[in-house]
DNA sequence: ACGCGACAAAAACGTGCTTTTTTGTCGCGT
DNA sequence: ACGCGACAAAAAAGCACGTTTTTGTCGCGT
């Protein structure tokens, strides 16, 4: 197997560059295991990976403290997830990171879920339209108390 | 079939107030067509779906300015579809509404696409892995001119 | 080539403030 | 009940400012 991507490697598959690379290194964002015994940098596939989600989040927008956010969060909320920019789908608009792992949306940020599948809105209107009295009959939204005689 | 809903029947059936009803009808967010001879209003069964979908993502901490951009923008990004809040599915985090239709997601302010299914990323970059040259061996970037003899 | 340090420009962030939007409440007439 | 108008409180947006973060560039040593 490939025993580790060089520097110019990685600006040339993730288009970043050096300082970038070096300043994230640096501030944490990455941490790729030292091999070279001269202290030479040698970056792993995942690494690559996630430098090359990064970028795409840079380009769409996304700040990189928001993306150092995320990528905690993303550790944080799914730690069974090994590596979670190779297995997971993000979405990202305007300001805001979106994961989705398997059926579920949620930000990546506060992990808060926030799915609205609209069409089921319509049946439940529906429903209550159904229950809907008659003509001026009041119905007893909040009385609890109001028992049938069983 | 139902002549329309009354003001009271919608705040039922929606959680909103009639002041909310009043001023989004008087702001143009909805337009409930008239029908009572004494200038009553009578709303729609899609006025309350859309209401009600307002209704949730208020409650998401979205803003009602935002709310009305996603409506302006939903209407004209998706012209085919006849009422957008009944079929499409949102998402909301943060300050975005996100628009999902089919495969595809889009930002609902601006309608720009957002897909980042990061699992292809992998591929891609070990394709580009694929591609390395094996030494200090410099590949031609960007260097059209280079022909082969043919 | 790599790593590091330093300086400066650019981008992003937070904060406090003002302005605008939205909502609640009351009242009056139909 | 509905619709409307008016006043005021709450919420959101916009803006200017200083601070922090991020990036580019240059240079030096390995």
């Amino acid at each position: 197997m490939t025993q580790g991507f060089t520097r110019q490697q990685v600006t040339r598959l993730t288009g970043l560059s050096t300082r970038q690379l070096d300043y994230w290194r640096k501030t944490g964002l990455i941490d790729p295991r030292d091999t070279t015994p001269g202290g030479h940098t040698r970056y792993t596939f995942t690494d690559l990976v996630i430098l090359r989600a990064a970028r795409r989040l840079l380009d769409a927008g996304v700040s990189l403290q928001r993306i150092r956010k995320c990528l905690d969060a993303l550790t944080r909320f799914l730690p069974s997830v090994q590596h979670p920019l190779a297995e997971l789908s993000l979405v990202v608009t305007g300001d805001v990171v979106l994961v989705f792992h398997g059926e579920r949306a949620f930000d990546a940020l506060t992990g808060q879920q926030w799915v609205f599948p609209i069409a089921e809105l319509a049946t439940e209107v529906e429903k209550m339209q159904q229950r809907q009295p008659r003509q001026g009959e009041l119905f007893p939204a909040d009385d609890p108390a109001r028992e049938t005689l069983a």
